[in-house]
DNA sequence: AACACGACCTGGTAGC
DNA sequence: TGCTACCAGGTCGTGT
């Protein structure tokens, strides 16, 4: 479910709620994994990050869980650790009888522990995070004219840009006015660098909206303060040309753009 | 190398 | 109401 605004979310309000916080005992409920729940025992929860859609829970001892979150993942605090969701994968008892629950609907989602120092190792494809000084305008553009492939799908991989979905990598093609089945390698440099603009420029948007909007159990209703273009629209005028919004397939995912707009 | 597709899971909703 | 079909903010492995 949530791409990079939501992940970031869940990340600042757990810095919140749970950092250096000790972990009394956790309990892996839909498949016991005795290793994982030995190894956080007697931990504090000395930092918290994300890389990617990935949140970093950083333990003493040089241990760190690596959670993601899928399509319907969550991490949050909870006062009383003995009220657990019905659909919690994860929980861990804090001091004072909070809980840290990983809930996850579809279970869909990943928890895994890792020694620290291999994480650089286990996340060393991700592509630059596009909220940081390595996303250069540069290198993404250099980078994206040496491939075919579909500026949507190109996009979505984590290689290329990490943390992009579906939503805003419709949103961004949409206000660089670039067709989501276009090669990258026949878009202008011109178009690539205000593609790369536009990236920057939603996700800092929807990061704000979604930490106003994320208070932990339930779901991301950040699209309640992010104005979507496009995304889900099939159908509805584009708010810029009044055109309607078309929906196709894109590698088995639901692509939306402007056909007026976007070339 | 680059792409499409199914699998992984569950729940919500539209249509008959 | 009850059934079916399809949809969902992600990623991986496999096949072409």
């Amino acid at each position: 479910m949530p791409e990079l605004p939501e992940v970031e979310a869940v990340c600042q309000k757990l810095r919140r709620d749970a950092l250096g916080a000790l972990i009394l005992r956790a309990r892996m409920l839909r498949k016991r994994n005795r290793a994982l729940e030995a190894r956080v025992r007697g931990r504090r929860i000395r930092a918290i990050e994300r890389r990617a859609k990935n949140v970093l829970i950083h333990l003493d001892g040089d241990w760190s869980l690596r959670v993601h979150l899928r399509m319907t993942g969550n991490l949050y605090v909870i006062a009383d650790a003995r009220h657990l969701p019905a659909t919690a994968r994860a929980w861990f008892e804090l001091e004072g009888h909070s809980g840290l629950i990983f809930d996850d609907p579809r279970a869909l989602g990943v928890i895994e522990i890792h020694r620290t120092d291999d994480l650089a190792a286990l996340l060393g494809n991700l592509g630059p995070e596009p909220l940081s000084r390595a996303f250069t305008a540069e290198t993404f553009v250099s980078r994206a004219r040496q491939s075919s492939t579909p500026a949507k799908v190109y996009l979505m991989n984590q290689e290329k840009v990490a943390g992009l979905g579906n939503i805003y990598a419709a949103e961004a093609l949409h206000r660089a006015r670039i067709h989501p089945a276009r090669a990258m390698n026949r878009i202008s440099s011109r178009k690539l660098t205000a593609l790369h603009g536009e990236i920057v420029a939603v996700l800092r948007h929807a990061v704000k909206s979604a930490c106003r909007a994320y208070s932990g159990p339930g779901s991301y209703n950040s699209e309640e303060n992010f104005p979507v273009a496009v995304y889900g629209r099939e159908g509805l005028p584009c708010p810029v040309c009044g055109r309607g919004v078309q929906r196709i397939r894109q590698a088995g995912r639901s692509t939306y753009y402007c056909p007026g707009c976007q070339r």
